[in-house]
DNA sequence: CTGAAAGCGCTTACAG
DNA sequence: CTGAAAGCGCTTACAG
């Protein structure tokens, strides 16, 4: 396999019969450097005629950072949201030069999770534990927490943000169509809780601001028992409709329903939320909530972007709603 | 922001009171060289203090390759399913030093997806473009495609014979349960169509075995009035049990049914794939084939390196069943 | 057992 | 408008 020697540079100089540095400069667009339309043209042409592909590993080596934004997923469920945010994400900061790519923190070894790649940013999708952090800031990368809302780094919470807002408008959802005393079907599953406070929350901050009694949350099982058990306790309650953490445990709670000879939304209204799929097919069909994760891109390719000093006059913040209520018949 | 200097190993070196050199060597395990204990001892000591953390760059620009394995993922629908898999690949690639990273191939400008990263391998868990593939080997990067067979490469098989035998045992199961004239879901999503391909093959495959006639395939809409109308087709002509592409063809069929008045299993069966979470929530549970990503990364897993050159005397291949049937009400 | 030195392919002051 | 040269932080023959 006689691997032949990787195309540099020079060699694209040499074809073009001009100094690597001024080839540096045309391929870099190097401001105040004024290059000769046909000294750019001829660069390019030997550009193309080589194949020649810079390579990353010398310029990080030089400038100091790379180009590569890094995307830590949490070990947890992702479903088409999470990926759709991702492509987002992908697609606004790749405009800008930056490539994203996506490791999922396996809680493995602290720096086997960064230190390969010298990422110029670090998003965290995921709750990061604050030492982890500080080891990377100390490393000179920035980090940007879409968790937690933070004063001074606007646009870090536009995920966090999103979520409490899902929470909103599964409430007024089902206030609107009647319903005066919720309830809230959290995970079990402990991986996902800081996940669903901050749809609680949504969901709490709109009673309140109804007038409404605060909803009566619950943690179900992925099975129909707890579900049942769930629901028979929230009717005894007094509770006419319930915010599901998500679509899955939605359909639990249909499930369990079912089990219990009720049927949604008459015995209890269901709302849930990612409009996953299958979420039409839901007996009877699921009313959810979609999240546009365009809108949480933009603000976070914002927040990362001003961080890298990159000259965006975008024009203001991103604006949009970042999720929508898909009504169908199970509240 | 005054960022500091970057802890480099000539600073190991002077704290440790060695040289350079023999920083690299024990940092990296260099066979050949001697280095005793103490010595060893004394640097380790030193990167701790110090939080020395070698520069991938340097590297990369010094040895022409990085110890980066790119996963590239069609931009399709994921699920559960391939995320298991990347875990388990980046899990088993770990322990040989090499990192994982996943991104979506959305069909941008063919370099920018690698050219940043300057892999070592690439993956491809999507169908790959002939001459993509090849533009990338003559990069010098390993292409591992997981989609097709290829005599040549065993392993890289792995993903495509797993959806074989997805395929297998869901036709056998169901003519163990007595059917013998199947139906086929496929879905109407063009950017499945090889996918399900792989998994038809195994279905037809089985049926010939079995001496049962070939399977009618039906492409479907995800919406139930599709659904209604290929189960009242397939009906007609007198198939008894279908295979869906995935579990949520499977409900798609599920509700089309409910529609028509009809049930699972007794008027049609259905058996799905992915055993997805709502899986045992569908109206009735549904029955599905459950895919062990375990399996199929290790197999990966073992194709990678084989091409790296890495001392992998790995015992013979990794063994064990790929999937296995989760038997529910629906089939 | 340990070290001095070359060189990977870029970017960027600096000098024309 | 263009180029010669230093240097980023490693790895790896090579010489002791």
């Amino acid at each position: 396999m006689a691997r032949q020697r990787r195309v540099t540079a020079t060699d694209v100089a040499r074809e073009a019969g001009v100094s690597q540095t001024t080839v540096s400069y045309v391929l870099n667009d190097v401001p105040h450097q004024k290059i000769s339309a046909e000294t750019r043209q001829r660069i390019h042409a030997a550009v193309a005629k080589l194949g020649y592909a810079p390579s990353a590993a010398a310029r990080t080596l030089r400038t100091g950072h790379s180009n590569i934004v890094l995307l830590l997923l949490a070990r947890m469920p992702l479903g088409h949201t999470a990926i759709e945010l991702v492509e987002q994400l992908t697609q606004a900061l790749q405009e800008h030069g930056l490539s994203v790519v996506t490791r999922i923190d396996d809680g493995g070894p602290d720096a086997s999770l960064w230190a390969d790649l010298a990422p110029r940013a670090v998003v965290m999708l995921a709750p990061v534990r604050a030492d982890r952090r500080k080891r990377m800031e100390a490393a000179g990368i920035h980090v940007i927490n879409a968790w937690r809302r933070d004063p001074e780094d606007a646009g870090h919470d536009t995920l966090a943000h999103s979520q409490h807002r899902v929470g909103q408008l599964q409430a007024r959802y089902l206030v609107a169509a009647g319903h005066r005393h919720l309830g809230y079907a959290a995970p079990a599953d402990s991986r996902l809780s800081d996940f669903y406070e901050l749809r609680l929350e949504g969901v709490r901050d709109a009673c309140a601001d109804l007038d409404l009694p605060a909803p009566v949350m619950r943690k179900i099982e992925p099975d129909r028992e707890s579900a049942a058990t769930a629901v028979q306790a929230w009717r005894s309650e007094g509770v006419s409709a319930v915010c599901a953490f998500n679509d899955e445990a939605a359909f639990a709670l249909l499930a369990g329903m079912r089990q219990a000879g009720l049927a949604a939304p008459g015995d209890l209204a269901v709302i849930g939320v990612d409009d996953i799929p299958v979420a039409r097919f839901a007996e009877p069909p699921l009313t959810t909530v979609d999240q546009h994760m365009g809108i949480v891109a933009a603000g976070l390719a914002e927040a990362i972007l001003r961080r890298q000093d990159f000259s965006t006059a975008s024009a203001g913040k991103p604006r949009g709603e970042s999720a929508t209520v898909v009504a169908r018949q199970s509240a």
